[in-house]
RNA sequence: GCCGGCUUAGCUCAGAUGGUAGAGCAGCGGUUUUGUAAACCGAAGGUCACGGGUUCGAUUCCUGUAGCCGGCACCA
């Protein structure tokens, strides 16, 4: 007998070998129906599948979380298996969840095309309405792999072979076709149900690894019921009309061309923005004690080789020779030049922590496929920083730069996604026991500073590991934005060092850290969150001064130069058009406020403001408005807090 | 870089099984002086991404290249 404890608190006996099946019909005929899994002390089982012993029961329905995931988990089962049907010869590989849906690997000569994706979604459709029983087994390790060989499933075999020996192979049934799985799975292919779309079709490489076979990835998503689907695709669709490249290019901010692959024309509204947000984190770093510099843009290529980063990075830096015979590289960041500057004369350890902060421009050949939008540039800007400090001083500057960071974002109305630490790469500069100390001294000073960080084996810089700070963008990518890297290698490297107080030499150590990583990544993310409409500091242009009828254009005049004067970022509109068009065509481009000028204004000498996103109008006198949109116009680092 | 897709006017998009293309908006010229999300009229605007091939004829078919889009890999 084995005993089982009910979500409800009760508790009951049943016999060896009940299933969760017959523990749902125990309840009721309706919840049996209705069970697609259970839940036996937090794992997730097959209703079909026998207890073998007791604990905490809970029945999953359709509606659970729980079920969902299973649900996604099934469809690409189902879809592996319209696609052994449809291309014979076809190998399966993974298929795991993914957010919002799932995707499956497959190993086939001849690519996909999107009239496949057409075909295999009808082909599911038909499994799903044969109803095929889906049962677990658990096979021989060798039997399995001689199997899945004998029938010309090689990445199967290899990943049995690579299960550890504690654990048993499962595989599920499900009609004719057999995948190796872990499971759980649903009872049948019923369940699956029809609120599924397959999405997108890309290559992908057998386990990440570009020197391994490329397969070919359907991706798909899958819902526990049709309005939810159809819900989902609409967020999408929503969010894509919020992509910064159409925003950029519908609010005349940015474009970017061919002959400058990955390098942005700013226009005059984009680089105001820019510059506003520029003057903003100048302003933060001002307060917290850093110091700005600028540093050459090319550099011999002997500072490279010396800093490590022509042997790593040689072959993605913009190269020039001159006719004087020296190599020459574009910088593709601002570390090597900092320490030079840092290196000029002599540092006591009374100058530290020294924080160096350069607006830096810095170019990198990325691969072609890298390249998207603003977001991933070969030309791009850094708010980068270099703190030289004494290893006593790590944790306390790692909590000052994580307390700005948080700050700072929370100013900019952007929600962190996730706060990585990239440990060890494969290929890096520095001694084992070194990394020991910069991974544990990064981790620790990162937990002082209250930051719950998910750990990123083999992702670090070649110098040292890294916190990265993720957003996501308007269709929930993630974006690594802000960073501090713990590095002891560079001040060895190029031979940075200060006297101590006991008047011996010693290195810094060097934290490397940017709150937005890139002006432009950041500027980015922030036109897909606001979706163009920024606040009114931010904003390129703050007040539009429209007129109704040519009469008012005098009063329009003095009161487009007066909120001018007052530091705001004015455009004046006197065109011969109806007010509804000038408003409609200052709401589309996002204009936080319109000021109408119309007889009764000019002849009073007031404004009528209206806001973006509001109809409603507050009419003010010049004065008046002057003083509250200039009040409201002051970035937040400027306001009282 | 790799896999797949896309590329027609400034923008958003139609279009022809091969006979050199069209709309709306924007821009330009004019009329309209207008009260809070699109007034009206007119003229103009295109090497149908670029190169090569097939053809009497190619924007359309074949092929190569580039850029972009979606992934993968990469990301100091």
């Amino acid at each position: 007998m084995i005993e089982l404890k009910f979500p409800d608190g009760g508790v009951r006996q049943f016999e060896d070998g009940v299933t969760g099946r017959d523990v749902a019909a125990s309840i009721s005929k309706s919840l049996e129906k209705k069970a697609l899994l259970v839940k036996l002390d937090g794992e997730l089982r097959d209703l079909d599948r026998a207890l073998e012993h007791g604990g905490a029961i809970e029945i999953v329905t359709r509606e659970a979380p729980d079920a969902l995931e299973v649900i996604r988990h099934d469809t690409a089962h189902v879809l592996a298996e319209a696609v052994q049907e449809l291309f014979p010869g076809t190998q399966v590989t993974i298929g795991p969840n993914v957010e919002d849906g799932f995707f499956y690997d497959f190993a086939r000569e001849e690519p996909f095309s999107l009239d496949d994706l057409a075909k295999i979604e009808a082909r599911m459709r038909q499994i799903v309405d044969r109803d095929e029983k889906i049962t677990r087994e658990v096979w021989d390790r060798n039997e399995a792999i001689a199997h899945f060989d004998g029938i010309g499933e090689a990445y199967k075999a290899e990943i049995i072979r690579d299960i550890p020996a504690d654990q048993s192979i499962t595989v599920y049934r499900q009609g004719n076709w057999k995948d190796l799985c872990r499971g759980p799975h649903l009872p049948s292919t019923r369940h699956v149900g029809k609120a599924f779309k397959l999405t997108k079709l890309a290559g992908a490489y057998w386990r990440g690894d570009q020197n391994n076979a490329q397969l070919q990835r359907i991706y798909g998503t899958a819902w526990a019921s049709e309005a939810d689907l159809e819900a989902h695709l609409k967020r999408i669709e929503e969010a894509e009309r919020r992509d910064h490249r159409k925003v950029g290019r519908a609010m005349d901010l940015f474009h970017l061309q061919e002959e400058g692959k990955g390098m942005v024309f700013w226009h005059p509204k984009g680089w105001t923005l820019f510059r506003t947000l520029e003057a903003y984190i100048r302003r933060r770093l001002d307060d917290d004690g850093y110091v700005e510099v600028k540093a050459p843009q090319i550099l011999d290529r002997g500072l490279w080789e010396k800093s490590g980063h022509w042997e790593k990075f040689g072959h993605a830096m913009f190269v020039c020779e001159t006719d004087e015979g020296e190599t020459m590289a574009v910088k593709p960041m601002n570390c090597p030049g900092h320490i030079q500057i840092f290196n000029v004369g002599q540092k006591s350890y009374r100058d530290l922590p020294l924080r160096m902060a350069e607006f830096g421009a810095c170019h990198r050949y990325e691969p072609s496929g890298a390249l998207h939008g603003i977001m991933r540039l070969r030309a791009f800007t850094q708010d980068d920083a270099h703190i030289f400090c004494r290893e006593d001083q790590i944790e306390a500057e790692t909590t000052k730069f994580v307390k700005l960071l948080y700050s700072v974002y929370s100013d900019l109305d952007v929600t962190l996604h996730s706060v990585k630490l990239a440990l060890r790469p494969d290929m890096r500069a520095g001694t084992d026991e070194v990394w020991d100390i910069a991974e544990s001294k990064l981790e620790r000073a990162a937990r002082a500073a209250g930051v719950e960080v998910e750990h990123l084996p083999g992702e670090g810089a070649f110098y040292g590991p890294k916190l990265e700070f993720h957003l996501r963008d308007a269709i929930g990518r993630t974006w690594q934005c802000g960073t501090l890297q713990l590095d002891f290698v560079l001040p060895e490297r190029l031979d940075a060092e200060y006297v101590e107080s006991d008047g011996s030499k010693q290195r810094p150590v060097l934290l490397h850290r940017a709150l937005f990583g890139s002006m432009e990544r950041f500027i980015g993310i922030l036109i897909e969150n606001y979706a163009g409409a920024f606040p009114l500091w931010l904003s390129p242009t703050q007040v539009v001064v429209a007129t109704i009828t040519s009469e008012g254009d005098d009063f329009a005049r003095v009161a487009a130069a007066k909120l001018k004067a007052a530091g705001l970022r004015v455009e004046l509109d006197l065109r011969n058009e109806k007010i509804n068009y000038k408003v409609r065509e200052h709401s589309l481009a996002k204009a936080p406020v319109i000021a109408v000028v119309g007889r009764r204004e000019a002849e009073e000498g007031k404004l009528a403001l209206r806001r973006l996103g509001s109809d409603g109008q507050t009419i003010l006198t010049l004065d008046e408005a002057v003083s509250q949109l200039t009040s409201e116009a002051l970035p937040p680092d400027l306001k009282v807090r």
